[in-house]
DNA sequence: TGTACATCAGTGAACGCGCGTTCACTGATGTAC
DNA sequence: TGTACATCAGTGAACGCGCGTTCACTGATGTAC
């Protein structure tokens, strides 16, 4: 990569890194100012234009590489279940890891998933849609493995997100010490979900061999 | 009540119409303006301070009207519940209906449940933790009655309100006809956790009773 | 390798705008006698 | 009931401020020959 090219990324990273910065429990995106994130970038505002049309562009920008960092979690996941089983566990742990490494990106897609912005929902809706999607296709896979497949796999899978985003945002506000509780509370109530989609399941296989 | 008391409630809540009519999906909180909610009204800018002392006052006036009227709604169903029964089924027709009633209200909680003002957030925390509070005496009664008092009633009801407002957020952007699927498999990952509870409970007596 | 030209990230002055807030005021409503 | 004074919801002019965006520019980096 050339010296111009490289410069000029470097720059596009310090905006976001500024953008992300004040991105706290206390400021939403709607209240950054283009200007105030050039100059905390350490550049004049007018520059900004230079790596994007508005400052909503980066913000989708931002949502993007939140998504892209969930998705490399949750593949590290699998792979620690697989050597180590304990599927709720392991998951809840490395949900919660990334949460607290990411207070700020985590707040972005938490706060903008309901925001103002037609566009940032609908990016956001995508990368939670995606998340959904893989943890269905886990559902399905070890419910084939234990021969007991669960009875809609995606359902309980929006279930099992709903829980971990909702418990996740009121982590953001937690002590360390409260964080441990609403861990452990996250992990029962994820095992009730799959243990009632699998009463519920077989319940269902009952009535359809009644029936015949 | 006197005239100028009673003309000085009409301008209060004209204020509060005209705010709650502007937050829109396309508009937040943060985004109205003093000026443009005075110009709705119909007042001069100078005069909303005679009702609010900021902008942020008048918004946590509809918060607490939000709790209020969702504490109502709630009253309601259990008298239906107590009627005609089926509790999942009642609960989530009526929190529905008064999402559809009112929904830019409930956009305010969820938006401004995880949003930038610390006020905001305890207000509506109070408000939610009202609404999960009773459903939890709900089902540990409802249980009771059953003889087969649940595991933990405070848990499993935070995980219902979890689902129930995480589906509901999903509603606002929806058609009719999407709303009714969403509503179905709201009730159904309702009946899970219930189930899944139960049966989960029953395990922990056996252990206890293994114990022994 | 050296030269002449093109590209383009970053600049600084300038603009018009809506904002929140202050102030001294008006005049209708309320109250004391 | 009438009068004199107090209260106070609503007003309009004025302020200073940070904002997003435009513009013509600079000068270092890149490219063609």
């Amino acid at each position: 990569m050339s010296t111009r090219a490289e410069q000029k990324q470097k720059t596009r990273r310090a905006l976001m890194d500024a953008a992300l910065q004040q991105l706290s429990a206390d400021r939403g995106f709607a209240s950054l100012s283009l200007r105030e994130v050039a100059r905390e970038a350490g550049i004049a505002p007018t520059s900004f234009y230079r790596h994007f049309n508005e400052l909503d562009e980066l913000g989708l920008a931002l949502v993007d590489e939140a998504g892209v960092t969930l998705r490399q979690l949750m593949r590290q996941a699998r792979k620690r279940i697989q050597k180590h089983g304990s599927a709720v566990n392991t998951s809840v742990e490395t949900f919660m890891e990334y949460l607290t490494n990411n207070e700020n990106l985590f707040r972005l897609l938490l706060r903008e998933k309901t925001g103002v912005s037609k566009q940032f929902r609908t990016a956001i809706h995508a990368e939670i849609d995606h998340f959904v999607s893989e943890l269905a296709e886990d559902l399905a896979k070890f419910a084939e493995d234990k021969k007991s497949p669960v009875l809609d796999a995606r359902l309980v899978a929006e279930a099992m997100v709903s829980i971990v985003f909702n418990q996740g945002a009121e982590a953001l506000d937690c002590t360390t010490k409260e964080k441990l509780r609403l861990k452990e509370n996250m992990k029962l109530q994820l095992r009730m979900i799959l243990l009632g989609a699998e009463v519920m399941h077989n319940q269902a296989l009952r009535e359809t061999t009644t029936a015949i």
